[in-house]
DNA sequence: CTGTGTGCAAACTCTTTGCATAAGT
DNA sequence: ACTTATGCAAAGAGTTTGCACACAG
C-alpha cells in the first residue's frame, strides 16, 4: 500500500534522531525512492520543485547536511565547486565524466588497492577515495 | 649563480608558449623553488607578498589557470570549496589531512590498483585519483 | 609600436547564517 | 505550550571577468 513508503522514511529519519517535518519527508523520499544516487543541492531543490514540493533552497542545504551529519548521506570529493551528495553510504567509488559532471558508481568488489602506504605517523586512514575520470572517446 | 634559477624558469615559460613577465617568473620561482608543492591561490598570493612581490589575487588566479593549461600544474580534487594547484604533474596519488587541510604526496609506486573495471561505452580513462583520508588518531 | 598581460573592482556562483514565522510533539 | 525546523533575504567565501593601463618583444 502507498503508506508503507512513507512509513519507512519516517521511521528512517527517527532512527537518525531527526523529525519527520514535511519537507524532510520530501526530500528523503525523492532521494532514496530511485536507488542510489548523486546529486547537487540544486538538482534536488528544482526536482523539489517538479514534484510539487515547495522548499526553499536554504532548506535544501541544510537537510542534506543534516542528513550527511546522520549518515543518511556521504559527500563526494569531485572536483569542481559544487557538492554532490551520494545516496550510497557503502564502501565504493565513482566514475566521473569530465564535460558531463555526471558522476556513476563503480560497481563494487571491483577494485582493490594494493601496497596501501602507511599513513604518517600519529594519523589513521579514514577514508580512501578512488575516483576514475572519464572523458569521451575521440572517434 | 643566482641567474641560474631564473633563466631555467624564464626557460620552462616560454617553453609553455607563456611570456616571461615580471609577475608570472615570480610565482613560477615560488612554485617552483622548494620541490613538489600543494597549494591554494590564497597560499600563493600571502607567500608572493611575504616575498615583495605584489601581484594582485587575480592575476594569481589568471597566471595558475594559464600554468595549468600549460601542464605544468595539475589541479588537485580534494573536497572542499577551494582549488588546490600541484606542481607534481607526474602520476602520483595524495594523503588529505583533514581538519587540517593539508595535502601530502603518497609515495610513487606505492599504490597499485587492480580489476580496474571497464570503463563505458565510448568512454576512456583521463585520469585516476585516490585519495587517501586521514585524520588524527584518537589517543 | 603592437599585442599580451596585469590590476582593479565589480560581478557571479555556490553556500551559510540570523531572525521572525511556522510546524512538530 | 514548548521546542525545533523553515523561509527569506542578506552576507560570505572563492573565483571569474571587463576594461583601462603597462609592459615585453
Amino acid at each position: 500500500m502507498a503508506g508503507d513508503q512513507s512509513t519507512k522514511t519516517e521511521a528512517r529519519l527517527r532512527q537518525a534522531g531527526l523529525r519527520p517535518t514535511r519537507q524532510r519527508m520530501a526530500l528523503a523520499s525523492l532521494l532514496y525512492a530511485k536507488g542510489d544516487r548523486h546529486l547537487t543541492v540544486e538538482e534536488l531543490h528544482e526536482e523539489a520543485a517538479a514534484a510539487g514540493i515547495d522548499v526553499s533552497l536554504a532548506t535544501v542545504y541544510n537537510t542534506l547536511h543534516q542528513f550527511t551529519e546522520a549518515r543518511m548521506l556521504r559527500v563526494l570529493a569531485v572536483e569542481g565547486s559544487r557538492t554532490y551528495f551520494d545516496t550510497n553510504v557503502s564502501d565504493h567509488h565513482h566514475f566521473f565524466i569530465e564535460g558531463r559532471n555526471e558522476v556513476v558508481d563503480i560497481p563494487m568488489g571491483n577494485i582493490s588497492i594494493t601496497n596501501l602506504p602507511e599513513p604518517p605517523e600519529g594519523m589513521e586512514v579514514a577514508h580512501v577515495d578512488v575516483i576514475i575520470r572519464l572523458r569521451e572517446k575521440a572517434k
